[in-house]
DNA sequence: TTTATTTATACTCATTTTGAGCATAATTGT
DNA sequence: ACAATTATGCTCAAAATGAGTATAAATAAA
């Protein structure tokens, strides 16, 4: 029986928390900015167990003190323990470790400060008015250079990005950020010393450490879970018209929905129930809906089966 | 900004692999035995950042020095680092995190060694001949019990169990596994110094530290992955007749299907292609098919939409 | 005050998917 | 030859899905 000995490696484990929330038509998350840094960093700090009997009750700590905010449910994403991928060539004296979190907020208890566009660091994950002219323009084709010298990611680039026939899949997010990293075609990667040059064009903004890498879990996960839980209504107020939930399903699927289909989906899922009251607004006046707790037995907890419309029917 | 320094705890990090096959009629995973101790363990060792370049590259390390096999693909599952939940009572000097990994095998290429039946250890999770009698004869009577004093965790056991009308989700293996055992009613619970008395009936086969907590997370991320991508072909030879592949699906996700109706959704699902090649074995021979890579690019990486059958209309 | 615009909501309709069976085919064991 | 067993083909009704058309109820503009 192997003992549990690793000799005397000091290892430092880090915990950054994803929090997002959709407001003003954005999918936001919350952001902080360093004095010394330009780019910006998620809530972040050391697990430290003789204080923190779980991850989760630091993680709770360090963004109680960071950003204010009392979280209610978080989600362990990911642990990444890759050298080099964090705070670049400096000191990994201490190795580093970081295991990533979501947890979603309500736009109302938002607490001041500072949310971040969650698109504007992955300007190619929204589709929601059609293919992003970046991917044709810039990825694609820088893609393809850097595959020259390293065709065995092909199959991959293939499959994450949607080529050759293949259809995009929304979830692939970690995926294509990681494609992005390795083949330099983003600033971390020159950070971290792993591309001389800089990338010629800047994909998307930068953020500190690997919490970029974090927020792509993080998209990742919330596009697939929505298909299987009810999450959305975690981001959704109290109550909330039908277009208000479709905006919010199209903001983090980051594609367009068709309204009718939508609300026969949402209305026959028995996941909402209607007020009475009604939103006034520009048009017609639409109907206010509250989501319906796990009062209803019967009802399987799954999510919203949102479909990107019929697949082209495949070759024969 | 936070500097990353939480003094000077010595953080050690356990990296532990369940490795699963389909064998035999049964689903198994890679067991160990060590001399003084009664229950078995999964292949584990410490992370050591200092000689592996990444977790994966350690985890590797372990299973190939303790089983001999050298893994093909593997997957992060979990990491778990709640204090007093591993090796009990005994000296967490140094505060020991947990990462769980998930690898598939085939049975071919097994390797020698000991195999042991998942379902050994989770005999609640079996329904393939029905629901199981210890749900009713043991479990959900003793969580009754501990529900008394614990009313806070009815909904959660509601949810878990399927109970008032809500629907047995196979998904759900983790959430079980954690009520059994915060309900005091597994070995480990007692071994961890969580319950003062034993539980009256050993609930599944326990096994050392949280690898059974690792196992009941791996299964559930099995049954759940199966259902949106295509990893039950890593669990097929290299040709399989469909009655096959129905049966790991089966065992996998601990139901019972519709024969016909599945050979319709895998032949739909161009996951496969025919040999020309059959089988000779009881009744009339069957086809063998052989899994069809991903080579044909239009079709999307979705996994076998198996379910459990109608569900019964929704109450007015 | 009409009219255009905007948004919400109701319905329709053709397909496709799904759950459930029945029927037939091709083997082996007796 | 016949029973048992397994594979495979096919049908059928119900439900789900994708894509509209039509109508309703507001506000903004003319």
């Amino acid at each position: 029986m192997p003992m549990s000995d690793s000799g005397n490696i000091d290892i430092l484990i880090d915990i950054s928390t994803a929090i997002l929330r959709a407001h003003n038509g954005e999918l936001q998350f919350r952001a902080l900015e360093d004095a010394d840094e330009s780019a910006k960093r998620l809530p972040f700090g050391p697990f430290m167990p003789d204080r923190h009997r779980t991850m989760e009750i630091g993680l709770r700590q360090w963004v109680r003190e960071q950003v204010g905010v009392d979280l209610a449910h978080v989600e362990q994403l990911y642990t990444f323990a890759d050298q080099g991928r964090y705070r670049g060539d400096e000191s990994d004296a201490r190795h580093v470790v970081s295991v990533g979190y979501l947890a979603l907020a309500r736009a109302e208890d938002a607490g001041g400060g500072a949310w971040d566009s969650l698109y504007l660091h992955f300007p190619w994950e929204d589709w929601r008015d059609g293919r992003p002219d970046v991917l044709d323009a810039t990825i694609l084709p820088a893609l393809d250079k850097w595959l020259v010298e390293n065709d065995e990611a092909a199959a991959r680039v293939r499959l994450a990005f949607g080529r050759a026939g293949a259809q995009w899949d929304e979830e692939f997010v970690l995926e294509r950020y990681e494609l992005l990293y390795e083949a330099g075609l983003i600033e971390e990667a020159a950070r971290d010393g792993r591309v001389k040059a800089p990338p010629q064009k800047s994909l998307g903004a930068p953020m500190q450490l690997d919490h970029r890498r974090i927020l792509a879990t993080a998209l990742g996960r919330l596009r697939s879970k929505l298909k299987y839980r009810p999450v959305l209504f975690d981001l959704m107020p109290d109550r909330f018209t039908l277009r208000a939930l479709q905006q919010t399903t199209e903001l983090v699927i980051g594609t367009s929905l068709h309204k009718q289909n939508f609300r026969r989906l949402v209305e026959k899922s028995g996941f909402v129930e209607a007020t009475g009251e009604t939103s006034r607004a520009r048009g017609r006046p639409a109907e206010l809906f509250r989501f319906r707790h796990g009062n209803r037995a019967d009802r399987p907890l799954a999510g919203l089966r949102v479909s990107g419309g019929r697949k082209t029917g495949r070759s024969p």
